[in-house]
DNA sequence: GTAGGGTTAG
């Protein structure tokens, strides 16, 4: 891992556009003309009151219009729709078809092939506009035959010429990631093809991981639109390669292309992932400065980075500016206040989106009982996880144990969780096992903790997390011999070491450090700075703890092991760099070590300063000598 | 009337 990645933060340097992407064109009838191209399903029944009024219900193309409206809009029911085609007079093609449009759309898209199917049967004849609406259908529940049974369709009919046709078919088997099938109907008619075959493409490369693949079809397009930008930022980002997605993002931008809300949201979310807060404060303040409008995929990826970003305060005020929110932007703000340690907050803002008569969702659920772990609300966690189940019929999934894993190991009560373990219906993953362990070490049950030490390993003999674990239970036994013999199966067995790292913004730069960093530019002054602190904490008695420390190596070296982990060194450079008054906030990938959790603590209370620390699971606000977390992680 | 891209999770 390089140190020092330098990455400037300015993805709107030219004078760019944003835009949002227009919504399908609305179906033109003289009375529905003035219905928006979105319509909200009020404004739908607006538009159906005025066809009654005007006596328009018996006319099949007003009503068939209407239908068209029905497809644009989000909120309208199914039933609504059905009722609507059920007035339709012998409907024809285009009635049809925009059944076939909103069934596609709705929340059982694989209604629409049964309608296709009906239809057919009962003589309504299909044209080509009949087909994507089908495809993609198909693309959203994609069982590959299904689809492939209308590709037949396809053919029979003589479709199989037509430009949208196409693309939906390529679009269908890029969803199903079914990558020979596209290729082969992208490159049947080479000239029958345009940016949107490109793109879907792009886009089934993207999803099947083949990024490689994707960049080369990216930098070799005829021609390139920002559907094909935001698809190739989304496959970076997706991939995992943020900072990646984050440059083509600043390039897109200053090609001057139109940026849109894929690309905003894709790159808000990279911010957030890798804790990036200016980059992420700069998206947003040229969100604001291009009027670009609060969506709620925006507004929710705001909330979220905010929140990743260990800002919770300016999270909350893009939550509480929303013009309108869905269950996902409430999620990002229950599950933002949990692991902030704001337990309480969060379960007061779950009773407001109850009030408001949204139906939680697991992962709402996922965020309550974070909520109730935090705050250490041991009966009212059991009581949601109840509610869970029985009022909202949502199946616990491992994240759900794992939160009430926690929350009882937390609050002592260890062997209850084993219990719940046990009696799971699914098998436990290791995660939840490596909880159940920290509560083991926490309370000093060390017997047991050994056990499901042991059982880690076993469960995943690749994972050198899993035998840090254990061997830090052996060492809090004072089982010496143990500890040295785990360690030496960890590097016999040549386990994946995923390399610690700990990242700091500066002024627009982003600084990433390793344990023992000497790349960075600063490297020496880091070093200085780093002895004075240790110094000015020796004077106000803090003391190292070696005993996280597993190395086979003398007592001096092994302090200093501990003293270059990856946090510190970014501690250091924060404390050269980020103004007095301002916390220095650090995104660790692992968790943080018991001796670094404490050193930080300390660095607050001898310098006066604050620490936010997003380690691989939570956030620390350290202040004053005291942290968030209250010493349990 | 048509096709392509996106947000929440221990």
């Amino acid at each position: 891992m390089r140190s020092g990645l330098s990455c400037r933060c300015s993805p709107f340097s030219s004078n760019a556009r944003l835009s949002l992407r227009r919504s399908s064109t609305a179906p033109h009838h003289p009375i529905l003309s003035l219905v928006p191209t979105s319509p909200s399903f009020p404004q739908l029944l607006q538009a159906h009151a005025q066809l009654v009024v005007r006596g328009l219900t018996a006319s099949r193309a007003a009503m068939a219009h209407l239908l068209a409206h029905c497809a644009l809009c989000t909120s309208a029911p199914p039933h609504y729709f059905h009722a609507i085609y059920a007035r339709i007079d012998r409907p024809n093609v285009f009635a049809a078809n925009n059944l076939l449009r909103c069934l596609a759309r709705s929340a059982a898209p694989s209604d629409s092939l049964l309608f296709y199917s009906r239809s057919r049967r009962a003589g309504v004849l299909t044209n080509n506009y009949t087909f994507p609406f089908l495809l993609q259908a198909c693309s959203r529940t994609p069982v590959v035959a299904e689809g492939a049974q209308v590709h037949a369709h396809v053919v029979k009919l003589g479709f199989d010429g037509d430009l949208y046709v196409r693309n939906a078919l390529i679009h269908f088997y890029s969803s199903c990631c079914e990558m020979d099938e596209s290729e082969r109907v992208f490159n049947e008619f080479p000239e029958r093809r345009d940016v949107v075959s490109w793109n879907a493409m792009l886009a089934g490369y993207a999803r099947t991981g083949r990024i490689d693949v994707a960049e080369e079809l990216f930098e070799g397009m005829p021609e390139r639109d920002a559907i094909s930008w935001s698809t190739m930022i989304m496959g970076y980002v997706q991939g995992g390669i943020l900072e990646k997605g984050l440059k083509l993002f600043r390039e897109m931008v200053d090609k001057g292309e139109m940026v849109n809300e894929a690309a905003l949201v894709t790159v808000l979310s990279a911010s957030a992932q890798l804790g990036l807060l200016e980059n992420g404060q700069f998206i947003h303040s040229n969100i604001k400065a291009r009027n670009f409008p609060i969506t709620l995929a925006v507004g929710t990826a705001l909330v979220d980075m905010y929140a990743k970003c260990g800002s919770i305060k300016l999270s909350k005020q893009v939550f509480d500016g929303m013009p309108q929110r869905d269950v996902f932007a409430w999620n990002a703000m229950v599950c933002g206040l949990a692991t902030h340690g704001m337990g309480k907050e969060a379960l007061e803002l779950f009773q407001r989106f109850l009030n408001e008569g949204l139906r939680p969702t697991s992962v709402t659920f996922v965020g309550v009982l974070n909520a109730c772990s935090r705050a250490g609300l041991v009966a009212e966690g059991r009581q949601y996880f109840k509610s869970m189940i029985e009022d909202y019929g949502i199946e616990p999934e491992m994240e759900h144990y794992g939160c009430i894993v926690d929350l009882l190991g937390r609050a002592g009560l260890v062997s209850e969780a084993l219990e719940l373990i046990e009696g799971m219906s699914v098998s436990p993953d290791p995660v939840l096992w490596g909880t159940l362990l920290g509560a083991c070490k926490i309370h000093g049950l060390l017997d047991l903790g050994i056990t499901i030490g042991n059982k880690l390993v076993e469960l995943d003999p690749s994972h050198d997390g899993h035998y840090v674990l254990l061997a830090g239970i052996y060492a809090k036994a004072r089982k010496w011999e143990d500890v040295i013999r785990v360690r030496r199966l960890m590097s016999n067995r040549g386990t994946n070491k995923v390399a610690g790292w700990s990242l700091i913004e500066a002024h627009g730069s982003v600084h990433k450090f390793v344990a023992g960093d000497r790349e960075h530019k600063d490297s020496s002054e880091v070093y200085m700075t780093l002895e004075m602190i240790g110094r000015r904490l020796g004077e106000a008695g803090y003391m190292p703890d070696v005993s996280s420390v597993l190395h086979d190596i003398g007592d001096e070296e092994k302090v200093h092991a501990i003293t270059e982990h990856s946090e510190r060194l970014a501690i250091a450079f924060g404390m050269m760099v980020v103004d007095a008054d301002l916390p220095i906030r650090i995104v660790k990938n692992l968790r943080v070590c018991g001796d670094c959790h404490e050193f930080s603590k300390m660095v607050t209370k001898v310098f006066g300063r604050e620490i936010v620390m997003r380690d691989g699971s939570r956030f620390h606000h350290f202040k004053e000598g005291n942290c968030s977390c209250l010493d349990y992680w």
